[in-house]
DNA sequence: TTGACAGTTCCATTATTCCAGAAATACAGA
DNA sequence: TCTGTATTTCTGGAATAATGGAACTGTCAA
């Protein structure tokens, strides 16, 4: 990943309502979300609802996929790995001091949810 | 750590003149660099680096300490920790899928690095 | 084909951010 | 104290982003 691309999903991250969309698609899983159910769950207009999903479709953090009324939004799980990864390689660059207990969080995080990762 | 304050750490990454201020001082490691050498090492202006350090330090993401007549910026560790760790605990909440891949990534840059975390 | 529903696009207003010039502050050495 | 170096603060203009109202498109069901 560019550096430019880089800093395009963070812009589109951040922002507290696009982050808060962002946790509910990758919550909601590859099923994903309506944009109706998101909207009821985010208290956001529509307007401004679909505005924020498209900032968020064009640094690829989320993709859609129309079901008869309603478009279905899914968390762009690749890019938001590329995304980690871009800071992760950053932060091992230097030192292994900080990036050691990353891998205890990515760990803990899923056990903690009853996985083994 | 808080969706405001992820908003507000992301949004301070999400430039890309502050994205490569970073990198550079993750790089530099816990010595840090003096902002005369991170704006030659950038090519910004002084009154610029300034500005964008300024951001970045507000969000916690870099700190300052003076020595003579420099003053060095160290990487905040820690708080790109915290805000590592808030991507990843939405990223497994849902599925553990996404997050299991995070965690090769992680070892395997260190690895690359050749360290074993 | 008409009506209702689900989302999107367009637009104008307001707010925020970015940038660089100029001046100010802090320190070290003579 | 005076001078030069290092960095920050102040400032205003330009660019960019956020917001919400209104109109538009696409889909379903009768």
């Amino acid at each position: 990943m560019e550096i430019e691309n880089a800093a395009g999903a963070l812009g589109a991250l951040a922002h507290q309502g696009r982050l808060e969309i962002f946790r509910l698609l990758v919550q909601a899983g590859p099923e994903g979300m309506a944009a109706g159910d998101i909207a009821r769950a985010s208290g956001m207009l529509p307007n401004t609802l679909s505005t924020n999903l498209n900032v968020l479709a064009a640094a690829g953090l989320v993709a859609s996929r129309r079901a008869g009324r309603s478009i279905i939004y899914t968390a762009g799980y690749d890019r938001m790995r590329e995304l980690l990864t871009f800071l992760m390689e950053d932060c091992c660059a230097g030192r292994a001091e900080i990036c050691r207990p990353l891998v205890g969080i990515a760990s803990g995080a899923c056990v903690a949810e009853g996985r083994t990762c």
